[in-house]
DNA sequence: TTTTATTGATTGATCAGTCAATCAAAAATA
DNA sequence: TATTTTTGATTGACTGATCAATCAATAAAA
């Protein structure tokens, strides 16, 4: 088997499977033997990837994080007007992969992880930034720049809390109800405004 | 030193430690020990009272949970019409102690749990449940049933949302804004319906 | 004396991380 | 082409540390 190249296919295969773990697990406590298991390799050969455990998961959230900017990035250029793109952020926050209750799971994994790891509590102080500014710059084209930084705030905080009552699974918002609800914080506080 | 009548001063104890060393560890991974040297008993005796360290965990979020609703009754019960009840529980909910720090990360650790410890879950499905509808009822007073459904949701999201934000200390939000960003909410949301 | 409080010492399990050894493809050499 | 050498991939077995949980022993009240 051992064939060259090998090195891409394995780092890849173990963060999915760190996610995979993490996200049916709901926690970051999962051993290196149940993420190597769950990619089919050795414990030893996560270790001989990425170094540590810690390492591991540092790019298991990266990698995250970067799909989720892709895929903003590509529904922002999508949408033509900045309220479309307004709508275009909100839709990618709660489009299906993101709302599934493992993906919650491992996101709240993460922010319990960054009250201890300087390096996780980074990445996702970045997310918070880009989502905030996502919604800033777009606001601001809509109305004066103080009232579009207590709506991104807003609008930001909502989307988050969604989210964290999301993973309790208790009275389950439907992605629809979510959207719905964020959609018209912005409306409203728009229209509220005069705004065009 | 052994007197009688030990078990409730050790348990409060304990209790107390634990939120401490979850606090600032920012985590639920802390060790007996590290709780039974901060109340300053042996780990050994914390097995004794508590069984086990789910145990001891558990009853942790239940006291945490407990002084968050006697504090939230006794806000209500002084505030006089529904809308200045709904301000009293936001109030509560980013009152100073709430909002602290080491507060918010024992909370978040208490989420990350909640996955994996269906007794965790049940805690914070009632916290959750209340908060909901300690806003629903008093919103019921002054709109209509299904407008009252749909801003207590948001409102709910919008609290939780600040504080899971305010975990990463990055652009911190002072108390007074979050207030004034949920009381906005509100406030916004009721005009539009033109309540009185 | 019986009961309650308390602990030090110990056990057993779990894990992250290490290491020396193996295996097979690729590259070099004949 | 056939043979040898090198190198990357991979693992099983091991180590050391950590920790929850147990227990037998002690000390002080009742």
């Amino acid at each position: 088997m051992p064939k060259v190249g090998m090195e891409p296919v394995r780092r890849k295969a173990l963060v999915d499977a760190a996610m995979r773990v993490i996200g049916d697990h709901g926690s970051l406590t999962v051993t290196m033997s149940e993420i190597a298991k769950q990619a089919g390799v050795s414990p030893a050969l996560a270790h001989h990837y990425f170094g540590s455990k810690e390492q591991l998961l540092i790019e298991t959230v990266r990698h995250h994080l970067q799909r989720l900017r892709d895929s903003t990035v590509t529904a922002m250029r999508a949408a033509k007007t900045p309220r479309e793109k307004l709508s275009a952020v909100i839709h990618v926050s709660f489009h299906a992969d993101q709302f599934a209750p493992e993906t919650i799971a491992a996101w709240l994994a993460f922010y319990a992880e960054a009250q201890r790891s300087e390096e996780t509590r980074r990445f996702l102080v970045i997310y918070a930034r880009r989502l905030r500014s996502n919604l800033l710059a777009n606001l601001k084209a809509l109305c004066p720049p103080d009232d579009a930084e207590r709506i991104a705030e807003g609008a930001a905080a909502m989307i988050d809390g969604l989210y964290i009552r999301q993973s309790l699974r208790s009275a389950p918002i439907s992605i629809e109800g979510s959207i719905a609800l964020t959609e018209d914080y912005l409306t409203m506080h728009l229209n509220a405004l005069g705004g065009r």
